[in-house]
DNA sequence: AATTAAATGCATCATTGTTGCGTTCTATAA
DNA sequence: TTATAGAACGCAACAATGATGCATTTAATT
C-alpha cells in the first residue's frame, strides 16, 4: 500500500492520518499476514503503548484490522478484505495457525461457513484451526 | 457428582483431594455449564488466587476441564466429557455464547467436525459460535 | 504416627486492558 | 496562509491476569 492509498483508506473511515496509524498501516501492508501484538510493537518505534492499543481497537471498529484470539490469549491482528467497512466485519474465513513456525494466516474459503445447530440462533462463527502450513509440512 | 466420585476422579489422574480442588468441581459439576473464570472466582470463598490459577491448569492438563477463549478475551472453562484424560483431550464440540444471556455452552456435534484447507494439515478445529440460545430466542 | 512428595500461600514481577484529562495536532474553512 | 475545532495523543493511574520462586503445609502412603 502507498501513502497515498493508506490515506485514502483512513479518509473513508474518517480518520485523522496520524504518524502511528500511517505507521501500523504500512507496517501490516507490507507484512501482508496476520500479525500478532508482541510483532506490532516490535516494528515501531517511539510510539506510545496507549495510543496503539487506541488505535488498533479504531482500526477493528471502522472494519480497517480484525483481531484474532487464539487459545494461549495472544491477540493477533489482520487487515480486513475490501467488503469490511465502518457498517461491519464481512469475514468468510479461517484462521489457522501453524504449530511449527507459529505463523498465523486467514484462509479464504469458497462457500460461506454455515452451522446450524438445533434450538439456536447462529448470528456468528469463529473457526480457528491448527496444524502445519504449507511450508512446514513439506 | 457425589464427593466420592469427585474423588475417584482426581486419584485417576493423579491428583491430590484438596480443598480448593474439591470445591472448585463441586461447583462446577452443578453448574453444569460452562463458567467464567469471574464466575469460579465469586463462587469461592476463602482462596488463594495464584492456587486457583495453577488448580485451573492442572485440570486442563489432565483433561478434566476445557478451557474456551472468547473475542474479549474471557475465559470460559467446563468440565470435559468422559474421553479426556491425561493423554489429551477428546472434544468434538461447538462452544456457543448466547449474545443476550451472555450463557456459554457446550454443544455436541453428530459428526465429527472436519475441515479441508488446501495445502496445510489441519490437526485440530475450534469453532466457537455466538447469536441467540434457546431461551433467549424464544 | 512418620515420611515424602505434592500442593499451597505468599512475594514479586510482567503484560495487557482501561479510563480520565490536559496537551498537541490534523483537517478544514476563513 | 492562518485560525479554529474537534480529533487524537501522551501521560498518570489503576485493575486484572499470567507467571515463577520458595518456604511452609498438607494429603496419601508406609
Amino acid at each position: 500500500m502507498t501513502t497515498t492509498s493508506i490515506k485514502k483508506l483512513l479518509k473513508t473511515r474518517n480518520l485523522k492520518a496520524t504518524e502511528l496509524r500511517m505507521a501500523l498501516l504500512e507496517i501490516m501492508s507490507n507484512l501482508g499476514k496476520a500479525v500478532s501484538y508482541q510483532e506490532i510493537q516490535n516494528s515501531l518505534i517511539n510510539f506510545d503503548r496507549i495510543t496503539l492499543y487506541r488505535t488498533l481497537n479504531t482500526f477493528i471498529e471502522r472494519g480497517i484490522f480484525h483481531k484474532i484470539i487464539l487459545e494461549d490469549h495472544q491477540s493477533f491482528y489482520a487487515l480486513c478484505s475490501m467488503e469490511c467497512s465502518t457498517e461491519g466485519h464481512q469475514h468468510q474465513h479461517v484462521h489457522f495457525q501453524c504449530n511449527q513456525c507459529k505463523e498465523v494466516s486467514c484462509l479464504e474459503t469458497k462457500e460461506p461457513i454455515q452451522l446450524a445447530i438445533s434450538n439456536h440462533f447462529v448470528d456468528d462463527i469463529e473457526i480457528t484451526a491448527s496444524g502445519l502450513c504449507q511450508e512446514c509440512y513439506n
